[in-house]
DNA sequence: ATATGGCAGATTGTTGACAATCTACGATGT
DNA sequence: ACATCGTAGATTGTCAACAATCTGCCATAT
């Protein structure tokens, strides 16, 4: 089984792509905090290749908007201001109301989603305190919904401007947010999904708005307090 | 003056970079068409530089939606399916949305924006029977309308996706729509651009849907008559 | 005739070496 | 003490060679 895999995993994706799932993984995990150089050299010792993939895993993700390529001085993990936080914000919020729009124009996606049972989970992680397990769930919920519209360029550019939000959030050291506000997503969720079911475009896309906007003001907050440095 | 530049250009920009940009621009003048291959070593030979360089640019471009890449088969120009061009198109909706909100609520931005002069060069080309050029200076009216929103996220975003709907326009051997459909986009620019400049959003986001549901309907229309193979 | 196996050429994947550039630090002169 | 220059080390930019993989064709066997 794992020897099949390996196997596949080889005949299919190149280094490059390799060493990107791997950066991107870094990235999330908190292993580079945004500002901080990648070193062509170190991470080719690292990861057990040569400088040509880790480049080429660079460009990538340069266009995708995770990394700075400086010329001649290195690439940097991207560190985003507030006001690029609002902008990118904005936008995503304009595609979940696509997202929303168009599943609220086709509830049988629903049906089989699995989304109630993960609704269910994420109250109890919230039940016993597991706040980081209970956001991820939250975030999970928005992912779902975006696969679930059924347009792949809605998805592509939905999963882009999340990745970007991610770096920021980690960027201001809000690793995961206070309980109650959590709780409330978890409701939020619950309605929203519960009016996508009955196809109730308006009252969807009321639910979701309150709950960008309650997203947004935390977003905001996360800045306001000064972030203190590591180091 | 041109020494200058050429050695700022060398200063700053890398031959990934460079070599990007010509990749680009052979497939907006149509040097290549959709599901050609990109050969590393014809290209590497064509722009006088090694294969590293090319492979760069290729990662970039392929993040960017403008090629696929094959593990151990090569790079190809993508081909956009009509399912795909209508996902695409139903996002840049979305965000031509936000734009004319964003600009209705700050009709200031408009004041030295050139769009009054940009619509009057528009008229006299439609009236030159110039259609190749109005439709570029069509383009360029909307291109202009999201870099004056002020959103960066949204901008590279709407970018990126007039880039890959371009490429399906031109698949589809659409280089230029017909007269009448021309003199009518020009119309409805000004009507938009008069609303916005009064900061009246209801107004403005009526007449871009309306604007945007014509252009739907020829986007359809493309394709409704078989695409003939080119050999 | 059809299917199979295997060579040869072409193309991509990866690497290590070399060139160009930047950075930090110390020497030198005022 | 301060500014300037220059050198050494580190880092990125580019390249050419080698390895792995694919494709098309032909020989061979059934």
């Amino acid at each position: 089984m794992t020897y099949a895999n390996t196997l596949d995993v080889l005949k299919r994706h190149s280094l490059p792509s390799l060493v990107q799932d791997e950066l991107e993984r870094m990235l999330k995990i908190g292993t580079y905090s945004p500002g901080d150089p990648l070193r062509e050299t170190t991470l080719a010792a690292q990861l057990g290749v040569s400088r040509g993939p880790i480049r080429e895993a660079f460009r990538s993700m340069e266009e995708k908007g995770l990394v700075r390529v400086e010329k001649n001085r290195g690439v940097f993990v991207r560190s985003i201001s507030q006001k690029e936080a609002d902008d990118i914000f904005e936008v995503r919020s304009a595609l979940e109301k696509l997202i929303v729009s168009r599943l609220a124009r086709q509830p049988e996606r629903l049906n089989n989603s699995g989304l109630p049972e993960l609704l269910n989970k994420a109250d109890k992680l919230a039940a016993k305190a597991d706040f980081a397990g209970c956001h991820t769930l939250n975030v999970e919920f928005h992912e779902r919904l975006a696969v679930l519209a059924g347009n792949e360029a809605l998805l592509s550019t939905y999963r882009r401007l999340v990745n970007e939000l991610s770096l920021f959030r980690r960027q201001a050291h809000a690793s995961s947010p206070d309980a109650s506000s959590l709780k409330q997503s978890v409701l939020d969720h619950r309605e929203l999904f519960e009016a996508l079911r009955m196809g109730d475009k308006r009252s969807a896309l009321r639910v979701l708005k309150s709950h960008v906007e309650e997203s947004r003001k935390r977003l905001k907050k996360i800045l306001s307090h000064p972030t203190e440095m590591v180091s």
